[in-house]
RNA sequence: CAAGACGGCCGGACAGCCGCACCGCAGCAUGACUGCGGCGAGGAAAGUCCGGGCAUCGGGGGAACAAGGCACCGGAUAACGUCCGGCUGGGGAGACCCAAGGGAAAGUGCCACAGAAAUAUACCGCCGAAGAUUCUUCGGUAAGGUUGAAAAGGCGAGGUAAGAGCUCACCGCGGCGGUGGUAACAUCGCCGGUCCAGGUAAACCCUGUCUGAUGCAAGACCAAGUUAGGGGCGUUAAGGUGUAUUUGCUCUUUUAUAAAGUAAAUGCAAACCAAACGAUACGGAGUGUUCCUCCUCCGCUCCAGAGGUAGGUCGCGACGAGCCGUUUAGCAAUAAACGGCCAAGAUGAAUGGCUGUCGGUUUGGGCUUGCCCAAAUUACAGAACCCGGCUUAUAGGCCGUCUUGUUUU
């Protein structure tokens, strides 16, 4: 599974109005389209550090750290061709990395079994 | 050795695993590709407070007004509100530090409370005279007391009824002159006793001086979708043009006619022009009518893709008021010469995540007194067009110069 990064406004805000789940550390948010048959191995992620969590270099590491987490989750737990969107909450930058890691992964199941309720009801 | 002043610098190191942006090279599966190599945050990158570069707009040149900034003197600089060196005032035992430091006799405002009185005065006093009997009245005075941040020069002597720049010396203040200094200013001399006179201009104000506006989300280029736009054919209303006739008028020539020009009316035209800016008619709307106002104004067909949006490329990477070193000039800021160097470039925004070892600091314990063990802690903070400054934040540490005190020689 092939991830990319989410970088256009209008992706942000469908998966805002969409799906979520919250766990401690981080709020997932996704949106999901049945993906094309070039690209069934794609999936997407954009990050999120609001104001509220701190100064720029607060909101920096609060990223990075998302980004290293959603390296080790992601590629063994997505849905080809959802969009997620994961929030940095105001403790993801001090909690112990492994905790993070085991919270996203439950997060991101979590997700998922939403976006399979919706398709059987389609 | 202790306490302190000033200036400069650093602001963790190494290893392992997994990754990211950009650049270069290579590969083929030619892409949201893979591999290798290079390179990758700060002293403040921060606040966005000044000064510039650069860009667009405006502007012929100059001046005035408004608004805002600045304000001892000289120098440095591309420029500055920055920096350097001085001056003056204030603080400190000293090294040294602090100052928004022009004008208060151009004008206006404000100066609480207290106090008799704050641009003016006499409450208590002191002195004299008169009355009277220990008080009253009149006058003199501002040395003493009281209030206050401040009582109108200070201090000493003379003087006097008591006093007073009333007089004198010194200091202060003002004026003039000399000397030193580029200057701010310092210093010396002479003169001045109604020496008339507080503070506040980070209150208005006055004087001098500077400033065009907007900021890389500037701006330049490419450019989906969609629309504006252009052509052809057909239809014909008003209108224009053309032409014919009649009538009037004008000019030239003339006896007159003719001819020419021009205006109006009427007729003709399947000859041509004319299609939306305006006007007219029809139609619609605004209260039934009138006026007025507004709206709409043919059909078919072909071409085209302007401008600009989404999106992209550039601007945009130390070729520059560049950085490092040496020498020279200068007290210094800095300048010049010579030599060397080319160093992040993202845009939902890379420069990292995790682990271990070693450091630093603090605390506790142990003793062999400078080592060992344990725990905690390891800051402020993330480039966003680029430079020069300022301001603010900052765990901990290093170096140099100087001052004061103590001890020893």
């Amino acid at each position: 599974m092939k991830v990319f990064t989410l970088k256009k406004r209008r992706d942000f805000l469908k998966a805002a109005s969409e799906l979520k789940a919250v766990v401690n550390g981080v709020v997932v948010q996704a949106a999901f389209t049945l993906p094309d048959n070039n690209n069934e191995d794609i999936c997407f992620v954009g990050y999120t550090a609001t104001k509220k969590l701190g100064k720029a270099h607060i909101r920096n590491r609060v990223k990075r750290r998302l980004r290293a987490a959603a390296q080790n989750v992601l590629p063994l737990n997505a849905v080809a061709g959802a969009k997620y969107v994961l929030i940095g909450r105001h403790n993801t930058a001090d909690l112990n990395f492994a905790y993070l890691v085991k919270k996203l992964t439950e997060a991101i199941k979590d997700i998922n079994s939403q976006i399979n309720m919706k398709n059987e009801a389609k």
